[in-house]
DNA sequence: ATTTCGTTTCAATGCGGAGTGAAAGATAAG
DNA sequence: CTTATCTTTCACTCCGCATTGAAACGAAAT
């Protein structure tokens, strides 16, 4: 039966300066900001910052602590970004608790979160384009107005699957940490761009 | 009620057939759902598809009639949508109201929203971050832990300096629809990656 | 078995950003 | 000038989504 100290809330992280203490304040402040301009989850993204930013990995108390959330939004973030394989579930002999660390790598950050938003949201856009044109093709020949209709999602759907084939082509540059040849592939395009440039028309 | 009201207000559009309102009710609810994903404005996005499956101009009653939404509404996000280049107000010969267009290319939709948003969001985190370390940086030395902090920040500005100039080439491409180049660049870069696998370690 | 320590769920609540609409502002026509 | 027509603003309201917290659940220790 282990005693414990009676110190029991303020569990201030008592090895930070006070610049330090300020600058994590921002950086999470920023990250969670950041976020939800795209869209994320501000509160699941300034876990993400503070527990990128740790040195050390995290239990949910300290999280909760830190970022003043209560218990059920700290668990239901944290499941989250394990979901979304940004934070992995880690143990220490001698506790039941769960821990929790984030990638270290950005380039692996930024390839996961490019993967997760692809396959959340890529699929449900292509079906229900999908899903618009079979709505206009039921029944009766297309009118004029309607094949418009139907060609300008067709552009959209195609454009769809050009940018799904670029980002698959170049997701595995990132996940290799290989900044050196995304380099010379920008460099490459670059040049396809000076020759090509002049021959396409929109004839 | 009565079958038919005498109102000249209620003017549905009389040239669409049932189902071409129906697709274009699920393309315009489609669009505003994934911009809300994205964290841009739902309603801002339902107008734009509105007037890019639009065949004609429309003007600000039109588009309150069909999305429902009051005139304030409807005012303030076509001049968002204005101010982000993805609409032009254009006019028309005996009216004075000013009349609403979407592109059409979707290539250059896509430049010009990768752009924008860019230019309203790259540069403020860039600033921030560099505010941390400011922070980190004022007065004493650094710790160790503070060093470690510093370090993960810049990994991550890195990081994002080198997305930027990614971006930078390639928007070109996107601009000048050339969906054939792009073609090119990916497989180059597809070889790129096969000849140098193997020559990266991580020691 | 029971107790203890942790995690997860979910109905109820709260908050911030989106939307409203009346009033003010513009601009062209008379 | 005044009127008529259309646009813009802004203080207030409202709604959707995030958050809460207490209760249920689970699993290790005893």
């Amino acid at each position: 039966m282990p005693d414990r100290a009676p110190d029991p809330l303020v569990a201030e992280e008592p090895s930070l300066t006070p610049r330090h203490q300020e600058a994590l304040q921002q950086f999470i402040l920023l990250w969670g900001e950041m976020a939800s301009h795209w869209g994320i989850n501000r509160t699941m993204a300034q876990i993400h910052a503070l527990l990128y930013a740790a040195e050390r990995p995290l239990d949910t108390d300290e999280i909760m602590e830190r970022l003043q959330i209560s218990r059920g939004n700290a668990n239901m973030n944290l499941r989250a970004l394990v979901d979304w394989d940004l934070v992995r579930k880690t143990h220490q002999i001698g506790s039941r608790k769960d821990y929790y660390t984030a990638e270290q790598d950005v380039w692996k950050i930024t390839t996961t979160i490019i993967e997760q938003r692809r396959k959340r949201e890529i699929k449900p856009v292509q079906q229900a384009l999908a899903a618009c044109t079979t709505t206009l093709r039921t029944g009766e020949p297309l009118t004029n107005e309607e094949a418009q209709f139907v060609d300008r999602i067709d552009n959209l759907a195609d454009f769809i699957d050009v940018f799904e084939g670029f980002t698959s082509a170049f997701l595995p540059f990132l996940q290799s940490r290989s900044g050196e040849q995304v380099k010379r592939v920008i460099q490459f395009a670059q040049k396809v761009r000076r020759t090509k440039n002049g021959e396409h028309d929109d004839g």
